[in-house]
DNA sequence: CGCGGCCGTGTTGTGCACAACCGCCAACTC
DNA sequence: GAGTTGGCGGTTGTGCACAACACGGCCGCG
């Protein structure tokens, strides 16, 4: 991942400082309750504290980060008894997303739902928890495509990263093999539903997997 | 409204900031295209450029500013064209507000209800269109309220703001007291909705006023 | 007259030093 | 011994100076 431009916009910068570290935090890299350094970080990342403090603070208005004078930069926690409504909305948007302008159907729409499912039967035979995670987090973006709703794309993306660090907090106290295999049964279902050019029931689909997994995480 | 307290809050500060601007930028005081200035802002305000761009930094990701290095910070302009989607979503949201955790009423919000439609009366009488968008964005604050979902109050807010601007910009091309005349119906509609409790009702007229909205602002 | 390069001016981005602040611990007082 | 207070180390917030950059006007040249 040696970037081969050689000078980087500050957007850009700004834009990958944020992605990075908001992956880490999804990712649980740094565990809920943890503290980040300003300073340790933009050592890191080859930049002063004052870039890295504008990424910070798009974290924080996401509400992944906290920060408080004097004391630190706290990574927040996120359990589902406060998260359930959000929970809810993400469904409710994950629905709309099959009704407000659907993109078209491209073969190289159903070509990509088919990797993932071929990526989901490589997970299934090799259960590991971060990288389902990972996976989860492209098909997720997969998922968001497919709506040419531009506020939509970035609200759902919004709610998700705020609430994807609860799967992988409890997976310790669910069957990873199991959640491996209902995830493969969602990609299947999705990937059906699309090489029928159906995004209504892609989305459908959707919307039921997120309320079952948030069953599951509730019993 | 001068505060009793003698020392703001970082937090505080910048929540002042960013919503003087906010509110600048969706009541037209500074007009789409305008460029603001981070040093004379920051005089304003008396502070240094540093917290200033702070709060830039948010309205930028909000998506109601847009910085380029070397020329300058530039209100973003919007048109129903472009905000088509934007507004699909926010009739969505504004349905789901009535489904979704809705509150329970009490006395006092059927007083504000009431308030409101006085309010509307008053309008009426005497047509202004900064003031007609500055008690609707009060209607809309109100109207949020009514949902204990905080991500959906979150969202709707963040999507109410970046759309705002339409109105007050295509008021020259509409009859104002026609507009006011229709608020009016939408505050009375829902003052009667709330006095018998029914939320959903509520939310289902507020999401019918925002689809004949964008209607009129199209045709 | 047209045009191309240069420079001046104004803007945002960055780095750095310092102020403001919090939590902890030890010393002190009663 | 319990409570209090002062200081110390470490963190984020702020201010300021400068770098990087874009735009437009100006001058020289063809």
């Amino acid at each position: 991942m040696s970037d081969g431009s050689q000078t980087e916009d500050a957007r850009a910068r700004l834009t990958r400082l944020h992605d990075t570290l908001r992956s880490r935090i999804c990712l649980l890299d740094y565990a809920p309750g943890s503290r980040l350094s300003e300073e340790t970080l933009a050592a890191e990342f080859g930049t002063s504290r004052t870039p890295l403090r504008r990424a910070l603070a798009r974290l924080e208005d996401e509400g992944l980060i906290q920060t408080q004078h004097g004391v630190g930069t706290i990574v927040t926690d996120v359990d589902l008894a406060e998260m359930g409504r959000t929970y809810e909305l993400r469904r409710e948007l994950a629905g709309l997303a099959g009704r407000l302008s659907p993109v078209e159907v491209t073969p190289d729409i159903v070509a990509k739902a088919r990797e993932f499912v071929a990526c989901g039967r490589q997970l299934a035979s090799r259960p590991d928890a971060r990288e389902f995670a990972r996976v989860n987090m492209d098909f997720f973006h997969f998922g968001a495509s497919l709506t040419q709703n531009e506020a939509l794309r970035e609200t759902s993306e919004r709610l998700y990263y705020r609430t994807a660090r609860i799967w992988l907090k409890s997976i310790s106290r669910l069957d990873l093999s199991d959640e491996v295999r209902i995830f493969l049964s969602e990609l299947e279902q999705t990937a059906a539903a699309i090489e029928g050019h159906d995004l209504l029931a892609a989305a459908l689909i959707r919307q039921a997997h997120i309320s079952m997994c948030e069953a599951r995480l509730t019993g």
